[in-house]
Parts: structure tokens; C-alpha cells; sequence
DNA sequence: CGTTACCCCTGGAGGC
DNA sequence: TGCCTCCAGGGGTAAC
């Protein structure tokens, strides 16, 4: 569910809120996420103070005490993952898998499929964890350009679609935005990377940081304790163009929306504006 | 090195 | 009502 915007209105939710509050317990229900859940990360955690929460990509970084003998917890919110702030002592519902509890407060996070990740970094040294280290660019900094990104696509043959789903090119992007971005830019999903010109790389990128701006703005407007809305339409932007609308009219000439499946991903487009 | 297939997991939708 | 199949906003890893 979760790409870089509702990733960054989650973290924008909880900003007011827990940096500078110590973590008072941490409960595990679920054995693993993605990855095992450490026996011993409870007691690491507990009694650590929230000095920020960063993002790089689609990870939530929270810098505890990491510059005192402490570390980084790194949140990865998956396919279903979601967060939310609860007054301490309410009961978990399923799927309810992670509490980090506060005094005033408790961050709970609920992730029905468990693709979900939560790992935790000793030391200050964020950066020189393998999977951050191993992310691309983040698509809402100047140097994400289009002269850049048309320099590194130069000897990729790959469709361009699942190109700009690839997080160690460029983060942040996933299935949904992806379609709209190429939708915005009269892209075709299916052409080749290194068969696109400068030009019009020009064009998807700000066509990417729209979407995304666009998007982060729709989702900041609403929560409060509830950090991230699960809703199932997706989408913080109010109506995708042609995300999921297989067989409705494209909204800017009429002609149907067409579903294909590219690496694995339903990819929607389309056929008479984008090329 | 670049590209693709598969896998992790649960739940909802739709066909029969 | 139940059972089956397919699909879902991600991404790491292995294999070609």
C-alpha cells in the first residue's frame, strides 16, 4: 500500500509527537516480519529516547539516542503495513503485530501480510546499513533531473515502467504513481528506458514530483492519531487518471484504460496518449 | 552487469 | 453457504 507519500505523511504525523519521548517497552506479538524479530530488541529499545525520524525511500528511520551508545530502528511499512497512535492500554486487534510504548502514547503498527520490515542498527552509522546504503536517489531533491535521469537510463533496455519501480535507481516510486507519473508525461510503460530522449525525461520528472508533491499535500491534510488511513482505494490523491481503471475512459481523450502485467505488476495506461 | 522469476503472507472479490 | 482462483500500493534474492 504504502509508497513514499503516505511513507512521509506518516512520518510528518508522528513529528509532534515522539521525538524526545523515551521508548517505556516494546511488545513483539509476531515472531517475524519479513525478517526474524531479534529476542533481545525489547530490552535494546527500552528506555531509549526518540531523537527524529528520518526517510530514506520507503523506510522510516528512528534515530535512537544513535549518537549516545543507541542506534537506528528502520520501519519498512510493505505491502499492508500501517501506523497509528493509540492511548496506552488499548487492545490490539489482529494483525496488530509491533508496540512501541510511550509514556503518553503508544505507536502501534498493524500489517495484515507481514511483508513488513523492522530492523534494528547499532551505532550511529545509519547510512552503511546494506539496504539503505544500496538505495538509489530520492526523487524529491534537485539532483533527481531529467538530464539525470536520462544519463542512467542510457544503457538499460528494460520497459521504463518497472525502471522507475526500482529503488536502487530511484526511491519512493511504486506501482501506483509510477502509472500516474507516466500517464502525466505521455509515456507508454512498455518503451524501452534507453529509447526515451532527454527531453522527455525532462517532462516525467517533474511529472513525478507532482504526482508525489501532489499527493504528500492530499495525505497531510487529513490524520491525527491515526497516522496512515489503510483505506483500499489507495491513492491519497482523490482520483488516479489510470491506476485501476481498466476499461474506463482515459480522462483526457476518452479511449479505454488498458491493463497489461509487467514483471510480475498490473501496469495501466493509456494506448492513444502515452508513447 | 542487466533483467526476470519467485517468494514471503493474509484477505477480499468474484466465479461456480 | 462454501470452495476455488486470482489479485493486491514491496522488494530482496537467486538464477538466467
Amino acid at each position: 500500500m504504502p509508497e513514499l507519500p503516505e511513507v512521509e505523511v506518516s512520518r510528518r504525523g508522528l513529528l509532534p509527537i515522539l521525538p524526545g519521548q523515551c521508548i517505556v517497552d516494546a511488545v513483539f506479538r509476531a515472531p517475524k516480519l519479513r525478517h526474524e524479530i531479534p529476542s533481545q530488541l525489547s530490552s535494546r529499545l527500552t528506555g531509549l529516547r526518540i531523537d527524529a525520524i528520518q526517510r530514506r525511500g520507503k523506510y522510516l528511520l528512528f534515530d535512537c539516542e544513535s549518537r549516545h551508545s543507541g542506534g537506528w530502528l528502520l520501519l519498512h511499512l510493505g505491502m499492508s503495513g500501517s501506523l497509528r497512535l493509540v492511548a496506552p492500554g488499548t487492545a490490539p486487534q489482529k494483525h496488530d503485530h509491533v508496540d512501541l510504548v510511550f509514556t503518553a502514547t503508544t505507536l502501534r503498527f498493524r500489517d495484515p501480510r507481514r511483508f513488513g520490515t523492522l530492523l534494528w542498527h547499532e551505532g550511529q552509522a545509519i547510512e552503511n546499513h546494506p539496504l539503505i546504503a544500496a538505495l538509489g536517489i530520492e526523487p524529491l531533491t534537485d539532483a533527481f533531473s531529467g538530464d539525470w535521469l536520462y544519463e542512467q537510463t542510457r544503457r538499460r533496455s528494460t520497459p521504463i515502467k518497472p525502471l522507475l519501480m526500482d529503488s536502487h535507481l530511484v526511491v519512493g516510486i511504486g506501482n501506483i504513481y509510477a502509472a500516474e507519473s507516466l500517464f502525466a508525461a505521455g509515456i507508454s510503460p512498455l518503451r524501452a528506458a534507453n529509447r526515451i530522449g532527454r527531453e522527455r525525461y525532462r517532462a516525467l520528472v517533474p511529472a513525478i514530483r507532482t504526482v508525489l508533491e501532489t499527493s504528500i499535500a492530499a495525505g497531510g491534510s487529513s490524520v491525527r492519531d491515526y497516522v496512515h488511513s489503510d483505506g483500499g482505494a489507495g491513492c491519497f490523491q482523490l482520483s488516479c487518471a489510470v491506476y485501476d481503471r481498466a476499461g474506463q475512459p482515459c480522462p483526457t481523450c476518452g479511449q479505454p484504460v488498458r491493463a497489461i502485467r509487467q514483471s510480475g505488476r498490473s501496469t495501466f495506461y493509456c494506448p492513444r496518449c502515452q508513447h
